[in-house]
DNA sequence: CTAAAATATATGATTATCCGCATATATGTA
DNA sequence: TACATATATGCGGATAATCATATATTTTAG
């Protein structure tokens, strides 16, 4: 991937909340994305297709839901990139405020699927 | 300045070489960027005048040259996503191309100075 | 004071990006 | 089969980015 398509990648606010997201779990279903970020699923389906073609992140299917993942083959650049970028902006808003709903969110799946 | 702003000005590809540029030298003068990468003055002053709004670079002049140069007040985990973006691209085209254009033209002006 | 060089900015045309809405597809379930 | 949920995509319009070109500004040289 050009250097420059990786950062255009990231130069989009859902995007990079996104990445930022994803940066902190292993993977993510997409509707748990759109809720963790308040925006509606066809736009995060697109900026998540736009991410997968520039390679940024891959996706797999487990029945209904499609899991997305930062790509396994991201250079150790990029990589690093997305770990300062983390280190940088995950106290600010809105990406702290992102997690803290995904966190809700899994929290409330864990409540029904138990009992 | 937002995370995606700051992402976006990486996001093209010639404000990226411009920036490689400037990583590996104090401060540099417009005329010498345009002619390292190859591109028009006027190309090269918007690109710059783009990053510096975004405060990604800050300028200054010096009779009839304009210098710029990285800004002094970028957040560390911006300066170590460049450092850590021009480890990974520094010896890719074209930023290696232009690098080794930039040492021709001042080994030019030290040639025409010294005698 | 005039001319030339370096730089910046304005303009207009082209293209790219982004979003909302509607709809299509795929999967699971009754 | 019929229906619900999760995801993807086509389309139209608004906005923004990009580029080439032309023009303006600042400075230096003569």
């Amino acid at each position: 991937m050009k250097g420059e398509q990786f950062f255009k990648c990231l130069g989009n606010e859902t995007r990079l909340r996104c990445v930022m997201l994803l940066l902190a779990r292993d993977e993510l279903c997409v509707c748990d994305i759109a809720d963790s970020l308040g925006v509606s699923q066809p736009m995060i389906s697109r900026h998540l297709a736009q991410l997968r073609a520039c390679n940024l992140v891959s996706d797999h299917r487990e029945g209904q839901w499609v899991y997305y993942r930062l790509h396994v083959d991201l250079a150790p650049w990029q990589r690093g990139v997305l770990a300062t970028a983390q280190e940088g902006l995950g106290a600010e808003t809105p990406y702290k405020e992102d997690l803290s709903r995904l966190r809700d969110i899994e929290r409330h799946k864990q409540d029904s699927d138990c009992r």
